[in-house]
DNA sequence: CGCGACCGGTAGCATAGGCTACATTCCAGT
DNA sequence: ACTGGAATGTAGCCTATGCTACCGGTCGCG
């Protein structure tokens, strides 16, 4: 039960127009999608690290994500937990198919939104810094008319 | 001095093509980043507020903001560390001149992404849903592209 | 075929956001 | 005035991301 936001009146003081606040609550998920989006970074950069390199190491991942390599393997602990990579000790990364779906999600929804800026006439560095703060919250809707506008 | 990305070579096993990964450390900031966010959502909401019933109190911005009356005492605490919000015991919470200027520029952001959005043909609520996580990763480039975008 | 250097793992700390449960304050309406 | 209940605040716990230091493993090369 998610708890319904409460009558919000009885105003103390002031408040001339108490008006229900029901445009609110889509702040929340907040903490979760911050997790969301970093297993997506990491599922993208590894992938793309095994199309470079051939394999995906914690070192390579750490250098890549702009982290340590303790936040990485700390980090790769969840991700294995939540089946969306395998880590077996001094060894590569791989990815699960699951985490691979992501990836490739990941990474389609980046080009899209890279292109999209670029079409827009933003300059290819700020295009790539924007794309990635941008890819993790389009939704379908949204990729498909960046996709569109890309296009045409 | 951000610690340089290391030689990354000396490879084990496969990789073919060591490749040096200058193309990262664009994702660092993340955690300030996210920090930064937060701000933002409660110094526009907390305007909001203002404007709409006259005071911002914790409760309005618990519901507002979809978590719990805890979560924004405790946040608030950290703003007023930084200078963008007053906050007094059992009152109304109020924005510095520091904190308006950051929920006027957050407010502006938002409207020009929503409208954005929406000239693009996305459904109102998935422009309103999408507007939220992207607003804060909107360099001023792309706002301007983007608000280029609307007027034409 | 041993060993040093680099890679990966562990310990331990800090910040930040979330929560529930419980304590405190305040004010509207008797 | 009093007082009950809503609004705030506090205590204490959890998870997640970061970091530095330090320890343990592997493997390329001499």
């Amino acid at each position: 039960m998610p708890k319904p936001p409460r009558s919000t009146s009885r105003a103390r003081k002031p408040v001339p127009a108490p008006a229900p606040q029901e445009q609110a609550a889509r702040h929340n998920t907040t903490r979760a999608a911050h997790a969301a989006e970093i297993a997506e970074d990491y599922a993208e950069t590894i992938a793309d690290l095994i199309l470079r390199d051939g394999s995906a190491r914690v070192t390579g991942l750490a250098a890549c994500l702009g982290v340590s390599h303790v936040t990485v393997v700390r980090t790769l602990a969840r991700l294995a937990r939540e089946g969306l990579v395998v880590v077996r000790p001094y060894r590569e990364v791989t990815l699960t198919p699951k985490g691979r779906a992501m990836a490739g999600r990941a990474k389609h929804r980046h080009e899209v939104v890279l292109k999209f800026l670029k079409a827009l006439g933003i300059s290819p560095a700020a295009a790539e810094a924007d794309a990635e703060g941008i890819e993790h919250h389009v939704s379908a809707e949204t990729l498909r008319a960046m996709e569109r506008f890309v296009v045409a």
